[in-house]
DNA sequence: ATGGCGTATTTGTCCAGGACAAAATGGAGA
DNA sequence: TCTCCATTTTGTCCTGGACAAATACGCCAT
């Protein structure tokens, strides 16, 4: 397995991947007849163990190099000890994925969504379970196939959800919202609940889907006259990268546009002209404010700016 | 805008952009004070467009380094001349997607599926619009949000009409059959029709999404004891990277587990123990006559192996 | 002990410029 | 017109050095 591959498969940089070799002895690849790295499958899955315990907060001077048995042991620990209400939500779908029983899961997720509610899914219980997975994930308890399956299976379940909900309802006009994330953000759940949460506020949301590149977000914005801009962070993201690619946007589009973001990402921050929803469930209550304010000036071309700090909630429920 | 953005945003590696610089004096980064490059907005908006340009099937050297004018002028040629029936039907399509009116598109859609019948329309009338527009974005007639927008309509009409699909007909417990794609393939669309084809023979399909590596791929055919591995190509895959995968996974999968490989990638060649399918339209035949062979060998444990070149069909009409 | 702050270490990303194989091109001969 | 071979083009990989941002650590004051 050459470099690139190795990159692809455990989302270590190629860089990374030769500074980690000249500095700690590990990986250790063999060479072609070229001296090209050809990395055994052995030390590409001890890779993505590293990756994972990284993810959890590990220093790879630490880590890496260790045996591993070693590796393992750390990573049942990471995440701290369960969280016994999300734990108990989650087993069963646990257990769905490790017997993959793609119908029961389906159906299992269908039956979470009618108890709850399509709000209460999407903000709370749906997140909680993500972050379960994800969880149950980096310790190493479920295979890479079985997140890609879970979401899957999430993504089928929530869309159909959206989309029987889009009709009913009282449908407005406005405010118009356009959802996206950063290129550097593949993660595609939050934003699906986020788009969700909109829905059920009447709002005809239209998504760009992930990874979009910023200067096309606002060309997108312009283009669709958007009153609102929904961005979705991940955890993933660096704090530094969303504060700049916010502040690009901020420029980029109209002060009528409101650009909003949310997600598990630390180090959003509010500021000028873009305001932080820290958990899904602020949503519709935000909405709310919007068409107040909306029709306070007339609603023609959505409200003025100002009055930023009331979205700045000091709740940090959400994530991803 | 540093070299990590600029290879997100434009889709070209640093090392190709470092190597276009040396050799052909474009780009023409700044840099900041330590020396490292800073990309100005113009500069990437070219890189954009040669891009298309190289995907296209023009030289680098040919081209880069050209002014604005002339790569446009360039751009409106690939392709070769409209395809009439084509142009007639995703003529509407991209008016709808240029006035950015998000319901229309949605209904319009949706009255395609239900006008061809989701069988035709994922065959057919689906892929040919999806090559429609992949055409227009590489003219240039298409901004990049504008792909992203359609890509996401057309995921969620189709997935609601499988979804709506998946509860009515014959469903039948096998074949079982697993979807995925390799790691450098992102394209979602091309599997989704697959999926919609399958679907339609009473299959119950359970997708991992795109981008699943090669292993672990492998290892969810063996968890789910799929009887069906089915996976898709488009074009941006280079034919010798499509054919060390599938010899990859063909080691790695058990013998009772059929690969069928379908898309627009060229290099896709019919192998021992791996079938083709050039078209969407030949999965309905292929799975009547797959449940044939099962019969016929007591459908415990799927087909015997062998009769592998009725599926190397001679037409090429498919794309991802 | 606890919290704030300045210094030291760690870590990821970038650079230059060379090398080489795979792919594409072009020309010669059948 | 087609096939085959030499040549050019092109992308990807290499080494080893550099540096800033992130993180940890030691110190002092409360």
């Amino acid at each position: 397995m050459n470099i690139a591959s190795v990159e692809r498969d455990c989302g270590l940089p190629k860089d990374t991947l030769r500074v980690w070799e000249r500095r700690y002895g590990f990986p250790n690849p063999l060479r072609d007849k070229q001296d090209e790295r050809l990395y055994p499958a052995d030390q590409v899955a001890t890779l993505r163990l590293l990756r994972r315990l990284v993810i959890a907060g590990h220093r790879p001077g630490k880590v890496v190099g260790l045996p591993d048995d070693q590796l393992k042991k750390l990573l049942e620990k990471v995440g701290g000890p369960d969280d016994q209400p999300t734990a108990h939500e989650a087993k069963q779908v646990l257990e769905l994925l490790r017997a993959h029983d793609a119908v029961g899961l389906r159906n299992h997720l269908n039956a979470m969504v009618l108890r709850a509610g399509l709000g209460a899914f999407a903000s709370v219980t749906g997140p909680r379970l993500v972050e379960a997975i994800g969880l149950a994930w980096s310790r190493g308890g479920l295979e890479i196939h079985q997140e890609h399956f879970f979401t899957e299976q999430f993504t089928t379940v929530l869309r159909s959800a959206i989309n029987a909900s889009q009709g009913s309802g009282f449908p407005r006009a406005r405010p118009r919202v356009l959802f996206g994330t950063f290129p550097q953000e593949p993660h595609a759940l939050g934003l699906m609940m986020a788009e969700a949460m909109f829905t059920l506020q009447g709002c005809l949301g239209v998504s760009l889907g992930v990874q979009t590149p910023i200067p096309e977000i606002a060309a997108a914005a312009r283009a669709h006259k958007a009153d609102i801009l929904a961005l979705s962070f991940s955890a993933i993201i660096p704090a530094a990268q969303a504060s700049a690619g916010l502040a690009e946007l901020r420029g980029l589009v109209p002060g009528t546009t409101e650009i909003w973001a949310g997600g598990a990402c630390s180090g959003l921050r509010p500021k000028p002209g873009v305001h932080v929803l820290r958990e899904l469930a602020s949503i519709g209550p935000a909405i709310e404010a919007w068409r107040a304010r909306a029709t306070l000036t007339d609603g023609s071309d959505g409200p003025s700016p100002g009055k930023t700090d009331q979205f700045a909630s000091t709740n940090q429920g959400e994530q991803s």
